[in-house]
Order: C-alpha cells, then structure tokens, then sequence
DNA sequence: CTGCATCCCCCTTGATACTG
DNA sequence: CAGTATCAAGGGGGATGCAG
C-alpha cells in the first residue's frame, strides 16, 4: 500500500497530535534507550516543567500507548515511566528530526529551485 | 559531536517549535517533492484551514528557512510557495514519523519490558 | 487572487496550594 | 513521593471584513 502525499498528510497530523505540545518530545528524550524514570527524575531532568504540565502529558502519552506507568505499591510511592516498544520505535523519527535540526547551522542553502 | 538526551532535547525542542502547531506538518506534506503550490491549491488542498492560519504558517516556516515564497508580478497576483533545501531535507524525519504512525494498527505490542 | 487586520473564544500552559 | 484542584493568563485558531 504505497501513501499518497495526502492519505500521508492525514496520517502524520494524528502522529504528530500526538506528539504536540511544548513537553513531550522532552520527555521522550529522556526516556529514550529503554530507560525507567520515577516523576521526580522528570521533574528534575526537566526544571522548567510544572507538575499539572509532567503528569498531563505523561496521561496522554499513556493514553496514546507510548509510554507506560508502571506503579510500585510501597511507602513511600514510587511510580516509574518508561516506553513502550511502539514509544521505542519512535527513535529513528525523532532521530532524524534532530539530524535536520542540525542541519540549520552549515551548508545553508536556502535557494530552493 | 555526540548529543546526550539533555543536548539533543534542546535541540530539537527549537525544530519542533517550527513544526508545531495545527497545520505546518501538513502544510510540508502537500510541498515535497519539490512541487510548487499556489495560495489557493494550497487552500484547495487543505479544505479545513481558514486563510489566516495558512498564511500565517506559511509565513511563520518561511521566516524559519523551511519554505520558499515566490512571487509572480501579474494581474491578477500569483504566488507560489515551495520548499527551500532545508525544508526538502525534513523528507526522511517526516518519513520515518510516517512509518512511526503507521505502526499503529500492525504488531501492537504494549509490553515494553 | 493574495494577503492582512480585527474581534472573539477557549484550550493550553502555568502558578500555587492541597491530599494520600 | 506522586498526584489533584483551582484560578489566571496568553496565545492559537476561527469568522469576517477589507485592501492591493
């Protein structure tokens, strides 16, 4: 089944619905290579972030079955996120997203034609 | 120059920024491939946005070095827009979130650990 | 046809305080 | 430690009207 620039379209806008707002690919970040990290490694590996702002976009993203919540029932709490294997494969995007973004700097080019 | 998750974080962080929004992602979708789109196609082509987010996406990525604006002085006005190298070069990050996004339905699998 | 300006809504984000 | 509740602010985005 080949995509037309289209049916792509359509398909990417709900990829990337996903992947919208300010923190997630922030957190995906640091949560890529399989690691586990409890909220409060988010909170600190990410200090601009507000609690209301973590634990929402961790919501949808588990919600969305790219990362899971895996809680430890002991005092005191300690729940831990992780990816899951569809989360992990969203690497080699992501990894190209930041080949492009390094790509800004040298051999700028801007004539198009 | 190796990128840990803090540093490649940042620095997609700002091409997500230029991608983010509603529209960009589809707007880029509809101009690879080197195609030249005028206003209207593009209008036409993306039935669901309203002229202002149009224009102001298109010229938000052209500021950013992502689009081409070229304009044909006639009667009546005619411009087209396209992609600049750079923007051409999103192809493979836009690519591989196709293949990400077309995981979905085939080979769910939750289990992460 | 192309593009900009204005008004308006409301969702996202954010700051703070509170609970288990 | 983990998570919720509430209130406030800003910007994204929609509808409409106007201009070159």
């Amino acid at each position: 089944m080949e995509h037309t620039p289209l049916s792509a379209a359509e398909g990417v806008e709900e990829a990337i619905r996903m992947l919208e707002g300010r923190w997630k690919l922030v957190i995906l970040f640091h949560l890529f290579g399989g690691k586990l990290l409890r909220f409060s490694e988010l909170e600190r590996a990410i200090p601009a972030i507000s609690q209301k702002m973590l634990i929402q976009q961790l919501r949808q993203m588990e919600k969305d079955g790219i990362v899971t919540r895996i809680v430890h029932h002991q005092v005191p709490p300690k729940v831990e996120y992780g990816l899951t294997n569809w989360g992990q494969s969203l690497c080699p995007a992501l990894d190209a997203l930041l080949q492009w973004a390094e790509r800004r700097d040298p051999a700028k080019d801007e004539s198009q034609g």
